[in-house]
RNA sequence: GGGCGAUUAGUUCAGUUGGUCAGAACGCCUCGCUUACACCGAGGAGGUCGGCGGUUCGAGUCCGUCAUCGCCCACCA
């Protein structure tokens, strides 16, 4: 197919959109991306954490799946039946509130305009737009995903494994109803999830008021004080608290409070004292009075509560902290979470007394109809004028609002659906403490199992439109006798009492039941959602065909590493081994590996809201997919987060703008550079619109970029070299020193990129393979082949082993960075279909399908290594010789190297390639070898090199050089010395470190005499 | 408030079990268009490894503490 192209005029640089457009559609028309059971091997199987159909992928998406991609390439080499399969999510909160901000602004209708099924109806027109961008990035990424099996969380296969899941529960009773406090926007009458709401702090009050006690005896006191700094919720009151043992919590304060004043820093003490002091004061003062209102509760006494004129009990309650504010609390179960928790126990009523839209309702009594602040103004001021009102003080509040709307958010107590979490929370604790499921790096574990470990039960309702409807029907007028005739026969539904409001809830496994399923009632179906994670959990089976029994589901589940980011560990990973394990029975994966977050410049997250995203598409047209894949995994640590400062690129004249938060949220930007201005992904007046669009682009994928261009001329190199290639067996006398040390790196590199691969360890398996590539392949090999590929007799053996290392770095590098290698690997093919060195045969007819490189122990040749590592410290003792006597680069010069007779022997082969790679002719080498009278020299350990420089030699130069030398040596030496005096160091360290520093001293020492006897003759011959 | 992580050259980061580990890339300086590559080649300068204690014969490497930053979780009558 690249037949076309003619190896003489193959571009000096890698064109990767060329490449990207012609291997993909070729690796996809192959079916190399889909999988199907194959019990003749053993399954590799990942599942794509889904995206959001929200919005195009990022950076963040990026990293993620360059790194699934990664594994599943190399799995697929190594020859498993290898299954990638993707897909979004449908992501409930956020994509609603995408869309229905979009029709606000740009049709100015609110959901109520559309109705459910409106909106519903717009939500998946946007969700197909956003599927098929996100889709095509992955693909232009180069993501060998199983399309075939590409999947939805709204999907009919997704929304059948839900139902059943949520019928199951429902039937062993793990599902119930409950009340739960939301976060209310009162403007867009929602409730906002704890994330998307927003804390600021804001100056306001601290109320603190009177509620009369009911019949005060003689020695009561005849007022409660409460505070408070939403004065409007009293109208909801149901009790007042007081601590059942007011006495011990005050002791306990107290003890508390000195154990920290001890401890403290002295900053902080005076604080804390303060804090001691007022406590112990509060013994005096409030305590006598506390305690009696504890006797009082006790006795079922009751307050008054003021303006609306409802008694209310007065309760022990040990949230009612006697170290804090008047010691006594009031309580509005409905309004507030901790008061809920108060009104659950003491079995309070629970009064709403909020309007969705946040005006009071007839409970409020005379405050009906009025706004929060202007009920909050009122009842201050009734209160004052009733003289209950006992002072107030300024207070710098902490106050919710929503992200969404930026409204002061209201705490609303309503209804919700939960799923009890203890067994099932126990069972995905299980899984992780036994090793059923591993956790990369470790250290996440704890974050999983802390909080799995607090068991709380999960809110899986939502007041949205767009999501899995919950399959409940309410029925309130039928007969369990009626239902049981009405569902006779069917196990696919069950009903349970609904003890909150009488009637029958009823929960349906398949069909939606009608309106009319139980003749002569009305059936009515729950209107909220599933949480989104609701479906996520069930991802892994789900996409396999659960609850099915498919060949799938029996053949890749469970999965064999799921790679995510850290921030969904508890919301997502926890959860699918839950379900998995309720579902099917098994873990729904064996690893799971989390890798690091993508930050900016200033350390943060990148996001939406703050503008700092990257469009990973920007950076793969200026760098191309392999630059942006390589360069993610090159940054893939354990430990550290990838910090990645980004700059605007100017679409006039190319110059860099740096991205500062100043920046970040402009529509239009003007280049420093050229003066024109251009658009940012911000622009949305069709005057900005109408610029050119400045990509986001980062340096950091410019190491990638060149590295893949340097690939790529080598590859050019080695395939304008091949010409009459003939395959054929190489046999080992035939190979020459690079050729042995070549392949024994080789064998190395081979098994390191394996093991690294296998153990997550991205970044390390991508720089020993740049290493390899670049140091290696590229500045020596390459160089020193070139002159037997001008030699007949030589040309074949060196073509052969160089197309077998070419072809062994190709599919190394492969899974890394895909199009390149399959770019180079068809063009190898032309010239050299057969190759390999013991018994050359047949290339795969793709480097996707060829098999994964196996390091092979018998070319590991420590002795080659040895020896061409002393050729590459003389050589660049050469070159830098040149270089600081500034010998002009096309004169040749002479050296010789005074060293022991076996270096010697190491060093001779090499005597051509002293002359290719440094200009430089080797003259004597051994022991015998005399100190010319003016020459440069370099002493290293063993090895004295000298270039005789004749006339030419720049003798101060070389006189301060040995100086200079000679005195850092003489540093090392004392140091050295002084630790070998160190009687402790020499009796206690183990003897094969102390020999090694003496080992070390010693070649120290006869460096320095070298370097000595250099400058003694330097300075004769000065003289 | 709890937990986790980070702090190493101008910048972004590596440094495996404490004993040549003080490294890479980019940037910078000096040379060089040598027939794969200037997205290149050769050479070079740059860091008392955040501060302070401690353990050890020996500490970026282990412990404590402080400072700064980030992330997750919780909470704020």
């Amino acid at each position: 197919m690249a037949s076309t192209l003619s190896f003489k005029d193959l571009p000096k640089q890698y064109d990767h959109a060329a490449a990207q457009q012609r291997w993909y559609p070729f690796w996809e028309e192959h079916g190399y991306f889909h999988s199907e059971p194959n019990p003749g091997r053993k399954p590799f199987t990942i599942v794509i954490p889904p995206p959001n159909v929200t919005g195009a992928l990022h950076l963040g998406h990026a990293l993620n799946n360059t790194l699934q991609d990664i594994l599943i390439r190399m799995k697929r080499m190594q020859g498993f039946e290898t299954l990638w399969v993707p897909g979004t999510d449908h992501a409930g909160i956020a994509t609603q509130a995408v869309v229905e901000r979009r029709l606000f602004t740009e049709e100015g209708k609110t959901r109520h305009d559309l109705g459910r099924e409106g909106l519903v109806r717009r939500i998946w027109a946007w969700k197909d737009e956003y599927e098929a961008r996100i889709l095509s990035q992955l693909k232009q990424m180069g993501c060998s995903c199983d399309w075939q099996r590409t999947r939805f969380t709204l999907d009919p296969i997704c929304a059948r494994a839900v139902r059943h899941t949520f019928f199951s529960l429902f039937r062993q009773k793990l599902i119930y109803r409950g009340k739960r406090m939301v976060n209310w926007d009162t403007l867009l009458q929602t409730a906002v999830a704890d994330d998307e709401v927003f804390h600021e702090t804001v100056p306001g009050h601290f109320w603190y008021f009177l509620y009369p006690v009911i019949d005060p005896k003689p020695g009561e006191p005849k007022h409660v004080m409460i505070a408070t700094t939403r004065p409007e919720t009293m109208l909801g009151d149901t009790a007042v608290a007081v601590h059942p043992d007011p006495a011990a919590a005050l002791e306990r304060a107290e003890a508390d409070l000195r154990a920290r004043l001890e401890e403290a820093p002295e900053k902080e003490k005076a604080e804390l004292q303060a804090e001691l002091d007022d406590v112990r004061k509060r013994r005096e003062t409030l305590l006598p009075q506390l305690m009696k209102l504890r006797d009082m509760a006790r006795d079922g006494r009751m307050v008054m509560l003021p303006l609306v004129n409802r008694p209310i009990p007065l309760v022990a309650d040990e949230w009612a902290k006697p170290e804090l504010g008047t010691g006594c609390v009031k309580i509005t179960p409905a309004h507030d979470p901790n008061d809920y928790e108060v009104g659950l126990r003491q079995k309070l009523p629970m009064i709403n007394i909020l309007n969705p839209d946040g005006t009071l309702n007839d409970h409020a009594g005379p405050y009906r109809g009025q706004t929060i602040m202007q009920a909050r103004q009122n009842v201050v001021a009734d209160l004052e004028k009733l003289g209950l009102m006992a002072k107030v003080e300024d207070r710098a509040i902490d106050l919710a609002h929503s992200d969404r709307s930026k409204t002061p958010i209201e705490p609303l107590l309503t209804d919700q659906w939960f799923v009890k979490m203890d067994h099932l929370a126990q069972m995905a604790m299980d899984a992780v403490t036994d090793g059923r499921v591993k956790i990369f790096p470790q250290r996440y574990a704890k974050g999983y199992l802390d909080w799995l470990s607090e068991k709380r039960d999960w809110p899986i309702s939502r007041q949205l439109w767009w999501g899995h409807q919950i399959p409940i029907w309410y029925c309130k007028t039928a007969s369990e006798r009626e239902l049981q005739a009405a569902f006779a026969g069917r196990s696919d539904v069950v009903w349970q009492a609904d003890e909150q409001y009488g009637g029958w809830l009823i929960c349906s496994q398949e069909a939606d039941l009608a309106e009319d399923a139980v003749p002569g009632h009305k059936l009515v179906r729950e209107e909220d959602v599933l949480d989104t994670w609701f479906s996520s959990a069930l991802w892994p089976h789900s996409t396999l065909g659960w609850p099915e029994p498919t060949p799938e589901l029996k053949y890749y589940y469970p999965t064999s590493v799921l790679i995510t980011s850290r921030d969904i560990i508890t919301l997502w990973v926890a959860r699918m081994v839950l379900m998995g394990l309720q579902n099917v029975g098994q873990v729904p994966f064996h690893e799971v590996f989390v890798h690091p977050k993508i930050l900016d410049a200033y350390g943060e997250g990148m996001s939406k809201s703050k503008g700092n995203g990257v469009d990973p598409v920007d950076v793969m047209e200026k760098f191309g997919a392999d630059s942006l894949r390589f360069g993610l995994a090159y940054l893939t640590t354990e430990t550290q987060d990838i910090r990645m400062p980004v700059d605007f690129e100017c679409p006039h004249c190319g110059a860099l703008i740096e991205q500062t938060k100043e920046n970040r949220m402009l529509p239009r930007i003007t280049c420093g550079h050229c003066g024109k201005d251009f658009a940012t992904q911000w622009a949305e007046k069709p005057a900005d619109k109408a610029l050119p669009r400045g990509p986001v682009v980062s340096e950091r994928f410019e190491m990638a970029r060149n590295f893949c261009n340097k690939l790529w001329n080598a590859s050019r190199f080695t395939l304008m070299n091949l010409e009459g290639y003939i395959s054929g067996p190489v046999t080992d006398q035939e190979l020459l020193v690079e050729d042995r040390w070549v392949l024994s790196r080789l064998a190395t590199v081979t098994a390191q990129a394996t093991e690294l691969l296998d153990r997550y360890q991205y970044a390390d398996a991508a720089r020993v393979l740049y290493e390899f590539a670049w140091d290696e392949f590229c500045s020596f090999y390459v160089e020193m082949v070139k002159s037997r590929l001008q030699d007949a007799a030589r040309r074949t053996t060196a073509q052969r082993v160089l197309a077998h290392t070419l072809d062994t770095l190709l599919r190394l590098l492969h899974p890394m960075i895909p199009f390149l290698t399959e770019e180079v690997w068809q063009l190898l093919g032309q010239i050299a279909p057969e190759r390999g060195l013991e018994a050359p045969r047949a290339a795969a007819p793709s480097v996707i399908v060829a098999p994964w490189p196996q390091s092979d122990p018998a070319r590991r040749d420590p002795h080659i290594e040895t020896q061409f590592a002393r050729f590459q410290e003389v050589l660049r003792a050469v070159r830098e010789i040149r270089t600081r006597q500034n010998v002009p680069p096309r004169k040749r010069i002479e050296f010789s190297v005074l060293c022991d007779a076996a270096t010697a022997d190491l060093l001779r082969p090499m005597a051509a390639y002293f002359e290719s790679m440094a200009g430089a002719r080797a003259g004597a080498l051994g022991p015998t070898v005399k100190r010319p009278a003016l020459a440069a020299n370099t002493t290293l350990p063993g090895m004295e090199i000298f270039v005789d420089l004749a006339g030419l030699i720049d003798v101060e130069a070389e006189i301060a050089r040995k100086r200079d030398e000679l005195s850092k040596l003489e540093t090392r030496i004392a140091a050295q010395a002084k630790k070998l005096d160190n009687e402790n160091f020499v009796r206690r360290a183990p003897a094969a470190v102390v020999q090694k520093e003496r080992d070390a001293l010693k070649a120290l020492e006869e460096q320095s005499a070298g370097v000595r006897a250099a400058l003694e003759e330097l300075l004769r011959a000065q003289s």
